[in-house]
RNA sequence: GCCGGUGUAGCUCAGUCGGUUAGAGCGUGGGACUCAUAAGCCCGAGGUCAUAGGUUCGAAUCCUAUCACCGGCACCA
């Protein structure tokens, strides 16, 4: 079985946030429970580097886009390796493999590609076109000292109109699947109202940061329409192995404000070229910082490394995991985080791991003896993974982790070891070494590095003197009011 | 303006097909314990299920209207 998790790839032409980061656990969560499930899998991320904002930053800086796509990149991968995410691949879209099979694409496209001429308000200091929509209506007006000039220029154009129709029974039938279910009927809504064909391409006298339209020197890809194409590119379209093997993509990984792109655009453009689309797409919600926007410009904003460098990467996973609905935009404060962290993962499950470890050494020199198998019924908590409610799955396997607690506090092994039943101890207390054997294994996916560190307690049946504190204590944080 | 969603405990949210006394976690009050990271366990308080009608033997759940908030799309300036 082969299993393929792709992660939208960011526009890096800033730092990485928060909002990237539980984008990465996400999809680092499928990738790990299909790998647990013997699955091939590839589960790939990357960074989009094409276009005009990229070049604008380059030449505020005084460096070329090249440069600066790769220092900001660089960026995006530390933020990975500080998350222990999983990813096979890290494509950028600057990759020389990656260009030449965009060309190649592009040429399968060109039955639905076609010249035509885009008219529309150009920004004159931005150096870009304005969407109608946000066009500022004041400088519509030609004495306005900033107005618009209505351009207009050549460019190609790709048919989507002719593809909503498809696209929209795809979605409907679930053969796309949109998950959740509201971002389905936002997409439909769009649908149904059909799409225009859009511009992807953009003159090279204006713009010549991008990939170079194949057989047209004047024009490069415009650069969403390129990036896109990531997802089939880093497989090796169109004759790798990978390709053949792994497509169609299992999950998408996006946030909603790019689901047109993902459940629109880019499904067109795979109709287009004969392909499968994805089975499912998945739209994350947003981050809020104590229940504001983040932005600069307030100063709320809270780097991943901040977290991570106090707690660790499991801590700062289980909190975007479970406190962040799956589903919905979530809310981060230290309140909250730190709230987490102590309840639930020192003081719930550290110290199930901890008391557990310390009966063993103290009654039994450390042996556990014979530890019986799983016995939970864990169907609900693959079934919830598998919707991408990753929230929800830990709230079950936290049901476990809870139980095993009221259990060791109503069998009071304590008081067994002083009655000197000798045999009943050791069994309660493998169960219980038992019982955080399976919450390991549950734990997999989600806090890959508390996993084997409860796997190196218990599995051997010995436990060593080593003093294992899952998830130590701080000082909490002060919060300035 | 059109479409969709949400409104349940102080807070965050579950609540299936309409069916006993509406649930969980956090927070809060109390209790018993001692294996453990002053952790864990037990018990309690806390609800006009947004509002008003309707359907029904029976409504948090279905229908209608209203209000509030959120999102998408469109439009105007």
């Amino acid at each position: 079985m082969n299993y393929y998790v792709a992660n939208a790839i960011p526009y890096v032409n800033g730092e990485p946030h928060v909002g990237h980061a539980l984008e990465y656990i996400l999809g680092d969560v499928l990738a790990r429970a299909a790998r647990q499930q013997g699955k091939q899998v590839i589960f790939s991320t990357g960074a989009d580097e094409h276009g005009s904002k990229m070049a604008q930053t380059a030449a505020k800086l005084g460096i070329t886009p090249g440069q600066l796509a790769t220092q900001m990149s660089q960026k995006f991968i530390d933020l990975e390796k500080a998350l222990n995410i999983s990813n096979d691949r890290f494509i950028r879209t600057t990759d020389k493999a990656h260009e030449q099979r965009a060309q190649i694409i592009w040429k399968n496209l060109s039955h639905d590609i076609y010249k035509s001429k885009y008219v529309g308000w150009y920004d004159v200091k931005e150096e870009e076109f304005v969407p109608e929509s946000k066009a500022d209506p004041a400088r519509m007006k030609p004495d306005h000292p900033q107005a618009y000039q209505k351009l207009e220029e050549e460019n190609y154009f790709f048919k989507l109109s002719a593809y909503t129709d498809q696209v929209r029974q795809a979605i409907e039938s679930d053969v796309f699947k949109v998950v959740p279910k509201t971002r389905k009927h936002e997409i439909l809504s769009v649908l149904k109202e059909g799409l225009d064909d859009i511009s992807v391409s953009r003159p090279v006298d204006k713009l010549n940061w991008g990939v170079p339209v194949p057989g047209d020197s004047t024009q490069v890809m415009y650069v969403w329409f390129e990036a896109l194409m990531n997802y089939l590119t880093v497989l090796g379209y169109p004759e790798h192995d990978d390709f053949k093997k792994f497509w169609p993509t299992n999950v998408h990984v996006v946030g909603k404000d790019i689901i047109r792109f993902h459940a629109a655009i880019w499904p067109a453009m795979l109709l287009s070229l004969g392909l499968a689309l994805p089975k499912q797409l998945y739209v994350h919600g947003f981050i809020t910082m104590n229940g504001e926007k983040m932005s600069k410009s307030i100063g709320n904003v809270v780097a991943p490394s901040e977290i991570i460098d106090k707690y660790g990467a499991d801590a700062f996973r289980y909190f975007f995991l479970r406190h962040i609905p799956s589903y919905e935009d979530g809310d981060f404060s230290w309140d909250k985080f730190e709230a987490a962290y102590n309840n639930e993962l020192a003081n719930e499950l550290g110290n199930a791991v901890q008391r557990t470890a310390a009966m063993v050494m103290k009654y039994q020199n450390g042996l556990v003896g014979n530890i019986p198998p799983a016995e939970h019924d864990n169907e609900p908590i693959r079934e919830a993974i598998e919707a991408c409610q990753f929230d929800r799955a830990l709230d079950k396997i936290w049901e476990q982790v809870r139980g095993l607690n009221q259990y060791i506090d109503e069998t009071k092994p304590w008081a067994i070891a002083k009655a000197g039943d000798k045999e009943h101890l050791q069994e309660v207390l493998a169960y219980q070494a038992s019982c955080l054997l399976e919450i390991a294994d549950l734990l997999e996916p989600f806090l890959p590095a508390t996993a084997v560190k409860i796997r190196n307690i218990f599995e051997s049946g010995v436990i060593r003197p080593t003093k294992t504190t899952l998830f130590p204590k701080h000082e909490t944080t002060a919060q300035p009011k």
